[in-house]
DNA sequence: GGCGCTGTTGCAAGCGCGTGCAAATGCTGC
DNA sequence: GCAGCATTTGCACGCGCTTGCAACAGCGCC
């Protein structure tokens, strides 16, 4: 029986080679080395091979040695797309993102990919500028390649399809995008309650007509600082206009300062949903109506993006933590899912500090 | 002897049912819904499965009507994974950048990662901020994940590295990295052209005290564009003064501009090597020494960034043609290697457009 | 009815890897 | 010298997938 077994896996060894050499011609000229290439001239089995690249397995020097040599000669490198076949952990997250030429999402790109190489997992992009439901779509790819975790910093997934990724063992993670979903882990700022804590700073600057510069987007972060600081100003008996237009960007900033600046009553003190409105609205606030800030007005955004520091704006604005917040993030990846039953239904929520620039007056 | 090969597949058949549900129990919960599953609730065969989902495959309507009804509803995706190992193709195309917080890289990371969207295959990002070497080491992991091309928007890999990926059957791309390595596909910008256009624009306006503002990273393209400058005002027998100091940002350009502005012969026109080197001389400029922009100076930068448009820089630079260099790059991904055995040392060379905006008086 | 042809389908092999199991090896202590 | 043990090694299997090959069903035509 063993010797009949052993003829079988000859001939199929034997059709094997024929097969394998007329693919490869077909498909490409000179596919990666494998371990078995390494194998061969280590003078070793293909699992020492596999071994040596298995952090706590059993190797001898000798052997690990002559692998290592080996591999090195031919230029070996483990193939992640099989080890992630066998292990089922494939080292790939995912980033869905939106916008991601504009400054706060690629500096938060660019913490969270560097954690994760930090953490040994890799980063795959996915971008969703184009249609609706494209997140969705980014899900199915983040699936398809079978990532352990998915990071979501802009739109928001249908829940059957976040269910769906649930259910496959893929971890979701939701950066500012405030929903009740079970599951998937969520990191949020305080968005309301820094907002609240502007008006206090405004007022101390001796600001009395207070406005609020949003963008129509309507996303969770953007209305709860609205609604913060629109109910931090009536708490202390303040009336706050709040205009809304556009997308979140420079040219939306311009344009409501358009419409907040040509009101009767012209507001002294501005806060803007984002600092890329607030240097839109500094600069049409500036050169077409030449208003001096702070003297005449003072401006506060959100993001504390690079060029809220520079010169010419000095904006006075609160800091998103990028760095905390992809260290979160990251850590939890790393945790081992059944460790706190508890935490099922985890999320975080961290503070957005006040960065004091020229922008308003006093400080 | 065939019914002897069956006995042996039985055999081990059922040892592999008792084996997989064991490493499953350890491994993880619930791993993902697989091709079997499918053809099992379909009531065919796998390869079925694998057909409908392969185009060009062929299938009758029927199956395949079967197997889309059973495949939505266990939520089965592909495995990329798996898809890749066979195919000797993963779909994967890594970008390896350093600075992707800044607004021209990041610009290029969403170009690149669309119009990758739109081919069909997906990106992987790799952050090479910390290290030197470690556009090495992610050209290391580009190769362990089996990508079918890496694209590289930072640094210079080593010779031997990019040799090790060729021989791999990896393409390259290198964007603004001029070199003479055979074997990449090379994108170019006229740096040194462009730059020497710009002295005929500062004549125009009637400067004559020409500088070049650049950093110390000495990378090919901000070389270039130092070369094409000084060369040109040459010709026409102008002296440039050249100042360099730290990297590319915005805070070298401040320092630049109280270099070069303390001079006892103050220059009336500076080339600054990047629109981020320009706003933070712009700002030094005007905030620190009282210039105003363009009557006593004029300036200008390089890559057109967001930040270039806006109405306190109003700056005048070279476009970045950043959708052309995406889809440079991407199309050449598409094309089959094998093709033109004449372009095998091929590379591309792009305009940059001068966009004309008031920090240079005239026009 | 038999034959050839076309379009589908299932079988089985293998992509490169990790790993349980059993065999082999080396070493100690009596 | 040999039992007993610890360590290392090789074998073989399967992860989920694609695909060549052969078997097969359907069909028109002599």
């Amino acid at each position: 029986m063993a010797i009949v077994t052993t003829c079988t896996q000859l001939q199929s060894c034997a059709n094997s080679v024929h097969r394998s050499q007329q693919i490869r011609a077909i498909v490409s000229q000179k596919p990666f080395v494998s371990a078995q290439e390494v194998a061969e001239r280590a003078g070793v089995s293909r699992s020492a091979v596999s071994r040596t690249f298995t952090p706590g397995a059993s190797v001898s020097p000798e052997t690990r040695r002559k692998v290592v040599e080996a591999a090195d000669a031919l230029g070996y490198h483990v193939n992640h797309l099989a080890r992630g076949l066998m292990l089922n952990e494939s080292g790939i997250v995912c980033l869905i993102v939106s916008d991601m030429g504009t400054p706060y999402r690629s500096s938060l790109i660019r913490a969270v990919t560097q954690q994760l190489q930090d953490a040994g997992k890799i980063a795959m992009l996915v971008n969703t500028d184009r249609s609706d439901g494209s997140v969705d779509l980014a899900l199915r790819q983040a699936i398809r390649y079978r990532a352990d975790a998915s990071i979501i910093l802009s739109g928001m997934p249908d829940k059957s399809i976040t269910q769906l990724c649930l259910k496959n063992g893929q971890r979701l993670v939701l950066i500012n995008r405030d929903d009740d979903q079970e599951g998937p882990f969520r990191i949020n700022l305080d968005d309301a309650a820094a907002a609240g804590r502007l008006v206090t700073a405004f007022l101390r600057a001796g600001c009395r007509r207070l406005a609020f510069a949003n963008s129509e987007a309507g996303t969770p972060s953007l209305m709860a600082r609205e609604r913060g600081f629109v109910a931090a100003a009536k708490a202390i008996g303040l009336e706050v206009v709040v205009e809304r237009y556009g997308p979140t960007g420079y040219e939306s900033g311009r344009v409501l300062a358009q419409r907040l600046l040509t009101q009767s009553e012209r507001p002294d003190a501005v806060f803007c949903a984002t600092d890329l409105i607030a240097c839109g609205f500094m600069d049409a606030a500036r050169h077409q109506f030449s208003i001096s800030i702070p003297p005449q007005l003072c401006v506060a955004g959100f993001d504390d993006i690079e060029q809220a520091a520079w010169s010419s704006y000095e904006l006075t604005t609160f800091a998103q933590p990028v760095e905390a917040i992809a260290r979160e993030a990251v850590a939890w990846l790393g945790k081992d899912s059944s460790e706190n039953p508890a935490e099922r239904n985890h999320s975080v929520r961290l503070n957005a500090d006040l960065v004091w620039r020229s922008s308003i007056r006093g400080g």
